[in-house]
DNA sequence: TGTACATCAGTGAACGCGCGTTCACTGATGTAC
DNA sequence: TGTACATCAGTGAACGCGCGTTCACTGATGTAC
């Protein structure tokens, strides 16, 4: 906190070192992601060092082992999918265009999971055997959903969401539920009652429902015009959200 | 077809190595199944050999290779899942209980995929690298949504699914995407019209992603109260289709 | 019923390969005085 | 500006382990006559 740079040199020899650090981790990173689209989560060290023109236990002065490389490309794969709903979300210039903002960041989210196959199959696919993520990947994760939530808080805040507009009665949410819901409502941000809170975790989660079946498979043979496809499904979570239309 | 059998003692010998040779294919299967539980699904036939007490190439004998051991395990967990859906779906008396139905299929699935996260994953998780599913595992696949067809095929035909009836209007679906969703319903004997089908497999679609969600650890530390969430968006869904209540 | 032959399950050795991680080390670069 | 020391990246050998698949084989069981 004190004494950060004591003369222009230091700083300058200092940072290129970082530098050159930070480049290097980048550069394992994309090695890896490079190995995880065709081998999967099973992560080669040596083949990333092999790649990477490097002998592989150099690769320990920038991770301490295989688990922390995987949760670092996790984390990352969080952020990007996130940083792709936020900057949809950001595009759109009539803030209160709420279907739209609806539509532009779940449209960013298949752009980017169809550009990044085998790290969208890393946070949303099956777990890696024997990994366990740490803690750092819960704020991450949880950017995917704060775009939402802003978008709702938006909308009740402006009036443009009303109560009377949430139209799609649910069915009666049991107490202990309705609590859990309310406090995610809170820890988001989100300023919306438990019903609306209920009604956008599920168009999320059918948004996301409807990746995986694109993304691992499910729609071979059965659906070819995904985009239309999917460009509907995300409309009818609209408007099952109440949603007013754009 | 003719000359099954010639004589009594010739059957008996046959079947019985035939009923031996099953149940040793049966115990390798359980054998992978318990690995897959542990170390996902990069099967290793060296340690199933080893928990069968058995030479590693004896396994030869019984699947050409590893694939077609984990096809065997990826038909099985398919027509498991589909076989639970239907169960349930048989246990609803009141057949013309379409909710019911339904929330019965729904339940069904989850139950199994409780009891068998690992075989769940196998086929609803991250495509296994390397691996491409082979055209005999599209029937079993299938199972899990032709419950849900019969549901709607037995509501149109008995009337109580009348157009009117399923309320909530989705986006205009443009024309080649309706075409498809023309040839699900036909392939599927649902007998609906394309907003019908199109409900019906997003409802599918929000369930399985639920499912996901829940197997996969992504609503750890946001709900506890999972049976009580699952049935919540079950029923949203099961309205957002447009059965009629119970 | 008895014998000759065919089928089949399982063995054990081998091929050729992979892996994560540790450790003592070299040599370059940066830092302090 | 020059020297002594500290930091750090990367090396190369080693440990101890894993794997799928092939192949020639033994021996038991079943089949045909």
């Amino acid at each position: 906190m004190c004494a950060i740079i004591s003369s222009v040199e230091k700083r300058t020899a200092a940072s290129i070192r970082a530098r050159v650090r930070a480049e290097m981790i980048d550069e394992i990173k994309e090695a890896a992601r490079r190995q995880l689209a065709t081998e999967g989560a099973n992560l080669s060290l040596r083949a990333i060092a092999r790649e990477l023109g490097v002998v592989s236990s150099a690769l320990y002065r920038y991770f301490a082992n295989r688990d922390q490389l995987l949760t670092a490309l996790i984390i990352d794969a969080y952020n990007a999918i996130g940083a792709a709903g936020e900057s949809a979300d950001a595009a759109v210039t009539e803030r209160l265009d709420l279907t739209g903002r609806w539509m532009a960041v779940a449209r960013g989210w298949r752009d980017w999971a169809l550009a990044h196959p085998a790290e969208y199959a890393l946070i949303h696919g099956s777990p890696v055997p024997g990994y366990a993520a740490p803690a750092d990947t819960v704020a991450p994760a949880n950017r995917r959903v704060l775009v939402v939530a802003a978008i709702l808080r938006d909308g009740v805040q402006s009036g443009v969401l009303t109560r009377a507009r949430t139209a799609p009665e649910l069915p009666p949410i049991p107490a202990p539920l309705n609590a859990e819901l309310k406090a995610v409502s809170a820890g988001l941000g989100a300023d919306a009652d438990t019903g609306l809170t209920a009604r956008a975790m599920i168009a999320v989660i059918e948004v996301f429902g409807a990746l995986n079946f694109e993304m691992f498979g499910q729609l071979n043979n059965t659906i070819d015009e995904r985009g239309a496809w999917f460009d509907l499904q995300a409309r009818a979570m609209a408007s099952f959200i109440g949603l007013p239309e754009g």
